[in-house]
DNA sequence: GGTCTCCATGTGATTATATAACATTACACA
DNA sequence: TGTGTAATGTTATATAATCACATGGAGACC
């Protein structure tokens, strides 16, 4: 059960690789999504916001079915669709991705700037960093053109290992 | 079931987004597959070799248990094992890729080579191409460098529309 | 030639991820 | 207050991937 080693990670919760204030930046996110949905005239329901919180709180990627047991435990419904259309809404509106690698799902580092996001996971600890990367695809968004591909989205993730591990691999 | 649209393509095989002499294109790629194993010491067995074919037959990215029913129909076991076990093998040899994306595997484009892949999609007809590009990670590399994060993998997907389906868009 | 070992394959079962389909409820707004 | 639309609840199912263990086959070494 892989949800077991992602659990242990939600006391240090590093965003990205490094420490930092947790509270504030969890209520400055909400509070950004906040803003978000009611200037676009979204409606942030109740699971949406919890999906949220959800991923805020571990600041890694989750499963949807490990988002799932935490909505149950929260007492929303417990069923595969509940979860993933809260997700959905969450990714269609760029307050959360997935990790196509991970099949699994993070909150937005970024929430205002659009982006295209990039991520570095982790594949010792299960981190992941979002990287502000509007030109990471700048070779690719070259071969599109003289192709004549029409990119709609960008799929960018770094696999390897984070500075953290590094250093515990060379103690 | 999206098996069978995807078995509708065979015929046409574009590689990438072109047209292209099919029979030559799928000999080299095996004859360069061979070499390479013959060089690295690596068994190139019956059903790998098969699962290779398949994936160059089609040109397009097919899912396990696609390759699995075309395993079956020609003779090999039909249990989920014996396709990841041949994909597995042909990944991590670099003579075929995994698209995060769809969930799926394409034939390697340009054997020999060694190359960060990149991919791009078309949500239309699901044709895949494969981009040579080395660079196209670089401004995901320095985020890693000044952050002292060391990169193993990257995945790289565009998703997009082709340029065959833009045509038939605009007619 | 034996036989040991390693790697590959065969097989059944299970786990993990995601969606379909349809009923019901909540909300926005006329 | 009715009415249309979006969101949620619920059951079932589709799709993707792995585990665990048995079997077979090719080469290394004696």
């Amino acid at each position: 059960m892989t949800s077991e080693s992602k659990k242990l990670g939600a006391a240090k919760a590093p965003l990205g690789f490094a420490q930092h204030d947790h509270s504030t930046c969890m209520s400055d996110a909400l509070a950004a999504a906040d803003a978000r949905c009611a200037a676009d005239g979204l409606r942030f329901t109740p699971v949406r916001r919890k999906v949220l919180e959800i991923l805020l709180q571990d600041h890694r990627a989750l499963g949807a079915y490990t988002i799932l047991d935490k909505l149950r435990e929260d007492g929303f419904g417990s069923q595969p669709p509940i979860a993933y259309r809260a997700l959905d809404f969450l990714v269609a509106n760029g307050l959360a991705h997935k990790i196509e690698r991970l099949n699994a799902f993070i909150a937005c580092a970024h929430t205002n700037h659009s982006h295209t996001p990039a991520f570095m996971i982790c594949r010792l600890c299960d981190a992941v960093a979002e990287a502000l990367s509007s030109t990471a695809q700048g070779a690719l968004c070259d071969t599109a053109r003289t192709t004549g591909f029409r990119i709609e989205r960008t799929v960018i993730e770094a696999e390897g290992i984070c500075p953290s591990c590094l250093d515990k691999a060379d103690a």
